[in-house]
RNA sequence: GGGGAGAUACCCAAGUGGUCAAAGGGGACGGACUGUAAAUCCGUUGCCAUCGGCUUCGCAGGUUCAAAUCCUGCUCUCCCCA
């Protein structure tokens, strides 16, 4: 770096350190920095990559820590390249797997990336890309676009491009190997497709968790083998999920997705561990350590509380984070019943007398999946009736006038016999 | 291509002819305590049912009064050798 202009210069530093947050690797910080400045200097931004395959149908805050990075170097003026994995989906990335997973189908693919993006712009901007340039603020593209419609003899070409001894030095696989457990040879293809994503677009910059560092680097190696400047690998701290140990995941079903309703949201983020709060604050929140902190030690349900409002505002827009709380409040601290307790009318011919088993009532709310768990949860002193707890199994509820029912903490129904 | 080992419920894992709906652990759910935190304790964890019945141990057949357990074929996985 020249280093003769100095406004130049603390603009860089300036953006450097504001996108360090929650980052654990750079490769490199210094090439990051030079990038910024040329960037800066040429009016030209940086083209931030970060892709995501559609192997779900929902996003949950574990993405949405590296959106936020992605939505971070926008604010800073720079252009996000957001890659649906459309190809990808299809092979099952093995980063952070310890099995192989499943292959979908194109259709599956294609369904679920769909709802993708729409999860996606509750985070990043979404002006898509102006052909002069202008407000490029996101350029969106799927990689089947390209990977379908190459040929056989591209295809193993891009494969040449890698060792298996470098593939198998890669941690989780040396992992997997050790455990016996299976790897597919198209679990190896995997990282050099995303990086060809990568020479494709021509990356300045991608983003990931730490367990893609592999494949972000694979990427460097691709561009430079294209005659492109290497792409800057940035990984993002992974978000550890509601247990607490292992990271967010649909399939762990430690998540919270962005679509969730505000008082899920705010719900789960009640329920992660008091030593993770700083880990969420940092990751999911713009908010100083010296805030959180102090708030933090001295009242952790407040300070976890105060997040997990943040969080439901930031997924539902202001008033949805106070809300929620006033009935997560009224719920679970003072034991009441909510107000909005969803009303249930069944059939009169359902119940000709009027009455109706506790077990089939149960069944019938989906409160329970089987008779059998029906019972068993009555047995375990999970169910109430009108606030009393049931004891016999073998009670008919009379439905003549409206009863409440509760089965476990937070399920309610009010039910009474329809017409 | 040759040799060996293995596939058990949500996951890990015991069980090698009846007493096995299948030990133990994890997870999950419910209860106590509480801040839907942590820690701890208790209960439940195939389906239907009143005794009792029905379906389950990779898949398909077979032997037997009786199979998760024995036999045959198939599918999948791991290890060693080539």
């Amino acid at each position: 770096m020249g280093g003769e202009d100095p406004a130049l210069a603390r603009e860089v530093l300036r953006q450097f350190t504001l996108l360090q947050r929650g980052v654990v690797d750079c490769v490199s910080a210094d090439e990051l920095k030079r990038r910024l400045a040329s960037a800066i200097r040429a009016g030209r931004p940086l083209r931030v990559k970060l892709g995501f395959d559609p192997t779900s149908s929902d996003l949950h805050l574990g993405h949405a820590v590296v959106l936020r990075k992605l939505r971070q170097f926008q604010d800073l003026g720079h252009h996000a390249v957001f890659i649906v994995g459309g190809a990808t989906a299809m092979l099952g990335d093995p980063s952070g797997k310890d099995k192989t997973r499943p292959t979908l189908s194109r259709e599956q693919v294609e369904h679920n990336a769909a709802t993708y993006l729409e999860q996606a712009f509750k985070v990043v901007r979404r002006e898509e890309v102006s052909q002069g340039g202008g407000s490029a603020a996101l350029e969106v593209r799927n990689n089947a676009d390209w990977f379908l419609k190459q040929g056989f003899a591209d295809f193993i070409r891009l494969a040449s491009k890698m060792t298996v001894a470098r593939m198998i030095e890669r941690d989780n696989f040396t992992k997997r190997m050790k455990e016996g457990a299976p790897i597919g040879i198209h679990e190896f293809l995997y990282p050099l497709l995303q990086g060809q994503d990568s020479v494709e677009v021509r990356a300045d910059v991608e983003l990931g968790g730490t367990d893609q560092l592999f494949n972000l680097l694979v990427g460097r190696d691709l561009q430079v083998d294209a005659a492109q400047a290497p792409q800057i690998c940035m990984t993002m701290k992974v978000l550890p999920g509601l247990d607490g140990v292992q990271k967010m995941s649909k399939s762990l079903r430690n998540y919270v997705g962005l679509t969730f309703p505000p008082d899920e949201v705010f719900g789960k983020v009640m329920s992660v561990p008091d030593a993770l709060m700083g880990t969420w604050y940092t990751l999911l929140t713009d908010v100083a350590a010296e805030e959180w902190e102090p708030l933090a030690s001295r009242d952790p349900r407040e300070a976890k509380a105060a997040l997990a409002a943040r969080m439901a505002d930031w997924l539902h827009g202001a008033p949805a984070g106070s809300d929620a709380r006033a009935r997560f409040d009224k719920l679970f601290r003072d034991k009441e019943v909510p107000d909005d307790v969803e009303r249930h009318l069944l059939p009169a011919a359902e119940t000709p007398d009027g009455r109706l088993w506790i077990v089939d009532l149960l069944c019938r709310l989906k409160f329970a999946a089987s008779r059998g768990e029906a019972r068993r949860l009555i047995q375990g002193h999970g169910v109430k009736l009108d606030g009393a707890v049931v004891v016999d199994d073998k009670l008919e509820v009379d439905l003549g006038r409206e009863v409440l029912v509760q089965a476990g903490k937070r399920r309610f129904a009010r039910v009474a016999r329809g017409a």
